[in-house]
Order: structure tokens, then C-alpha cells, then sequence
DNA sequence: CCGCATCCCGACCGATACTG
DNA sequence: CAGTATCGGTCGGGATGCGG
């Protein structure tokens, strides 16, 4: 971490991470599987065409993941995790080791506060 | 990274991190030294006395930051990160140095379509 | 010095309907 | 099947002013 200020960067990572679905998306891609439009939205059963789209082509533009259309009827497009997005891996892993540590504390306290708490 | 998508994680790390200001004030803090509000005020030039507050909180709710109030006149007030807090330093790392090569990467690719793009 | 309360705006996201 | 367009709600966050 540099001594500077202004020269850190984890906004820069954050802002490619960061977005309700994009974690999730993420995370399915990163299975090696090319996926279809319609499997994602499978994948993940609360998100709208809409927010797919929009967090894919935000993905793609930074050649996180890439899109494959088969000019055919009906059409396919299949998405994939580029090689290049495939380095924000070790952060992800990273991200939920923490994220998974973090809800264990979190269910510690609680059962100590219950006892003490008696507000 | 689990197999079920259920367990993943991430987002409850996220959480801890995200926030316009949360990844500069980690920052601030990490470098050791406690800091009162109007130091990190001075730190964070564009932060508004609100938003500092609510992202202290919401990192002292979360154990990784520790507030310590000294009741005096005038009234004086440090934040530091707690130990805890100090788990999510190697996050913030990976993070910084993968956002430091995306721009890099981002560069490149300007200066390549420059020639090309004639849009 | 430190912080809370209020008002307000814009970004993000959901719901729905329509198209090649 | 794989999108785009539009409308509207919610909420993070900015500006300002007051209080201990």
C-alpha cells in the first residue's frame, strides 16, 4: 500500500467488483462454463434482463468477460470469463474467506450479547 | 470459493468495505496512528462532517474500527483501527494492486485505439 | 471540537412492456 | 432467445444549520 494517497487504486478494483449482481455474476463465470443469457438469469433467480444486461456489458467493456453471439435463429449469446478477468479470482476468494469469517463474529457476539443484553 | 453459490460470501465483505469514503478512511487508519475526526477531515478533503460520522459507525459496528471518546473541554475523540480491523489490510492490497494494473491496462488500450478509432 | 437533524438530489435498481 | 425502452421508487450521499 503506497505512503501517497492519491495513488491508491482499490476504488479502481472496487468500482469493476462492485454493483448488487456483479459479485455473482462474477462468481459463476469464474466456473470456467460459458454461459447463455438465460442460464445466468437462471443462476441467479432475483435479477431482472435489464440488470443483466447492463452489469454484462459493464464487465465486457472492461474485457472482464466476454460475449460470443452466434448469428443464428434463435439467436445465442454465450458469456465467459476472460483470461483477464479470471486474475480477480484470488480477490474474490480473498473477499469471501473474510465475508466468511465476518458472519462467524458476527454470530459470537450475538449469542454472548443475548445474555448480557438486557435491553 | 464454494461449489454452492448459496455460501459465497463476498457481498458481506463488501459490505465492510464499500461506501464512497470507507476504502480512504481503512486507508488512513491502517497506517497505524489513531486519528481524531478533524484529522481525518483534513485527510479526506472532500468528505462532509456526515458522511465521516455514519462510516466511522458503520465501521465501529463492525469491531474494525475502535472510537475513543476523552471527556474533556474541548471534547477530543480518536479513531484506530482495532486488530480485527487489521484482517482486512491483505484485501485492501490485493484490491490496490489490481486496480493499479487495470488503469495501466486501461492506458494501453487508449493509447492503441487512438490510432485505429477514427470515430 | 465533535456530532446530529433536516432537506434534497441523483444514481441505481425494479417492474413492465415491446422488438429482432 | 436475447435483448431495448420507459417509468418510477429507494437510498446513498451532499448542503446546511443547530447543539453539547
Amino acid at each position: 500500500m503506497p505512503k501517497n494517497p492519491a495513488q491508491c487504486q482499490f476504488v479502481v478494483a472496487l468500482d469493476s467488483i462492485v454493483g448488487k449482481w456483479k459479485p455473482m455474476i462474477l462468481y459463476h463465470l469464474l466456473q470456467g462454463q460459458p454461459l447463455r443469457f438465460n442460464e445466468l438469469r437462471r443462476l441467479l433467480p432475483d435479477i431482472t434482463q435489464r440488470m443483466l444486461t447492463l452489469h454484462l456489458r459493464e464487465l465486457e467493456e472492461e474485457e472482464i468477460v466476454k460475449r460470443v453471439v452466434y448469428p443464428q435463429i434463435p439467436p445465442k449469446v454465450e458469456y465467459s470469463i476472460t483470461e483477464y478477468g479470471k486474475s480477480l479470482s484470488p480477490i474474490l476468494e480473498a473477499l469471501h474467506q473474510w465475508g466468511l469469517a465476518h458472519v462467524q463474529r458476527k454470530q459470537l457476539h450475538k449469542g454472548n450479547n443475548e445474555q448480557t443484553e438486557t435491553d
